[in-house]
Parts: structure tokens; sequence; C-alpha cells
DNA sequence: AACGGGCCCAACCGCATGGTT
DNA sequence: TAACCATGCGGTTGGGCCCGT
């Protein structure tokens, strides 16, 4: 079907952005909120693109950005992350506090690689480069990364089959979850369900209230402790092993960082 | 000091998706 | 239901910077 372009190329413009234009937008953000971002260049001022003007605030001018180098923790997790959900930048940038896909994206491309081709990791597949193919019997495929049964990758970030608004994606035939070699090897299990492992309990009390919406009886960020010291991550806010020896040396980004531990983890962080 | 190659990252582009009319 | 619209996402690019020669 045909579509309009964004925006009329000929009058906005492109590369770099000056710094009156970076005020321009966050004034204008500030007063108006984000959202309408075909008209806000307009109202703005602003001689951009809508996409240009929410990438600019998205990856650069957002006041909860966290600058500067990753973490060694923030390095793992992405690794883990993308064992589990591949290229989903979006859904990856969601576990971690401040950063942006746009830039875990550069940061996997220019750094995380290498370091996997270091170890003689193959990035794609998370598997080991030499490995023969008897090594690499009953792991994922390739272009599946962890799926071997039908659940997309954003099934297992986006939605459970307990979120209210899973309806669209569908897991009655099989929820089962190949876990990648090395969780599976830390967790000394090979399948797990995700139902019962990692989501809250299915089928949660619904309740229908004054405003005609049915709500689950699980408060929106209940925790749920999966002791995750066996991967080498240390409890969040929300697990249970506070106190013990190895969470004594959280290091301060832990908590946020590992927010993906908590009920909310293959939640779409955006649905609050 | 000049040059070239590689690296890094901000930004762009095209497509997908979900919502609205 | 189809057409259109707005936004989000992932891949790619281009320009500036750094470093070695």
């Amino acid at each position: 079907m045909g579509r309009s372009p964004c925006c009329e190329k000929a009058h906005t413009n492109k590369g770099a952005w000056t710094k009156e234009e970076d005020q321009r937008l966050i004034a204008h953000i500030k007063a108006h909120g984000e959202g309408c971002w075909r008209s806000l260049p307009k109202a703005a001022g602003l001689l951009r693109c809508g996409k240009s003007c929410r990438l600019r605030w998205i990856n650069y001018l957002r006041p909860d950005l966290k600058r500067g180098n990753f973490t060694d923790e923030e390095d793992e997790l992405i690794i883990k992350l993308h064992e589990f959900l591949g290229n989903k930048w979006s859904l990856i940038a969601g576990r971690l506090p401040g950063r942006t896909d746009n830039e875990i994206k550069n940061y996997w491309n220019t750094h995380v690689k290498r370091k996997l081709l270091a170890r003689g990791v193959d990035p794609q597949t998370h598997r080991p480069l030499n490995a023969g193919t008897a090594a690499v019997q009953g792991m994922h495929t390739p272009s599946s990364p962890v799926v071997a049964s039908g659940a997309s990758p954003h099934q297992l970030a986006g939605g459970s089959s307990c979120s209210p608004d899973a309806s669209g994606h569908s897991s009655d035939a099989d929820d089962s979850v190949s876990l990648p070699p090395s969780l599976a090897g830390n967790l000394g299990v090979g399948m797990i369900d995700l139902n019962l492992s990692i989501s809250p309990p299915c089928q949660p009390p619904l309740s229908r209230e004054a405003d005609g919406v049915l709500r689950t009886g699980y408060s929106e960020r209940e925790k749920i402790c999966l002791c995750l010291n066996r991967l080498g991550l240390h409890g969040g806010e929300g697990c249970s092993c506070v106190g013990s020896s190895s969470s004594s040396s959280l290091h301060p980004a832990s908590s946020g960082v590992l927010r993906f531990l908590d009920a909310s983890l293959f939640r779409d962080p955006k649905v609050q």
C-alpha cells in the first residue's frame, strides 16, 4: 500500500544535531512530554523528521541515560540475553537500565562480538567455534537462539502465557524452552517450563475493577527469587538471598542491571 | 607532521506492527 | 475490510577520532 513519506525531506535537516536543536527538542519534550513525534518537529520549531527527533531523544538526550563504559556485569548480561533473545536489541535494552538499543547494538558489534570470538564462541549462535557436530547435538539452532518449538523470542521476552495480554501469543502447544548450554549447565537442567519456573503462577486471580478493566491479583512487580547466583548473577532487590555472602559484594549497579530477574522478566518493559 | 587504516558511534533508512478511520 | 497513520525496530552507513607508520 502506498505510504506518504514520514516527513517532507526537502525541508528537513540531516546529519549531526546542533546544540540549539538539542535544546529545542529538550525544552519541547519537557513542556509537552514525549509522543506525537510526527508533529513534534513543527511544534518545536525544528527542521527535522519526527523519527529523527525520536531517535535523538531516545538515544542521546533522555535524562535517564547512563553514559560511559559498560561494566563487566552488563557485558555478561548482554551476552546471556543475546543468547536468549538474538538481535532483539530493544528487548535487551529493556533489561539494562539507562542503556539504549542503539548503544547495545553498537557495543555488541564493536566489543562483544570480538570478545566472544576471542573466547572461541560464535557470537551469533553462542556455540563453540570449533565444535564438531557431535558436540552440538541437542543444542538450539542458530536461527532460533532459544526456542525449540515455535515460541518466538518475543514471546519469551514479552509475553508469558500468564500475562493478561498474552492472548495473542498462543502457548498452548508447548512452552518448553531449550536453554542455551551455558545456562542449562549452570542450572543443571536442559529444559524448563516457563510457566512453572519463571513466570508468576499461571491463571492469576482475575478481577474486574470499577473501571471495567480486568486485572490480575498480582502486583505488577512481584518478585521471584530464582537464586540466580548459580548463573553468576546475584540477587536483585527481590532476591530473598540478599544477605547471603554472595550478595554482600554486589556491584552498585547490580540491583538495576538485574532487574530482569524479577517477576517482570519476560514482560515487555515498556508495558507498565 | 602527514597520511592511511581501523574503530566507534550517532544517525539514517526501510520495513514491520499496531492503531485508527 | 481496506487504507492510512504513527511509531518502533534492526540493519546499515558515514564521518570523526585515534593510533600506528
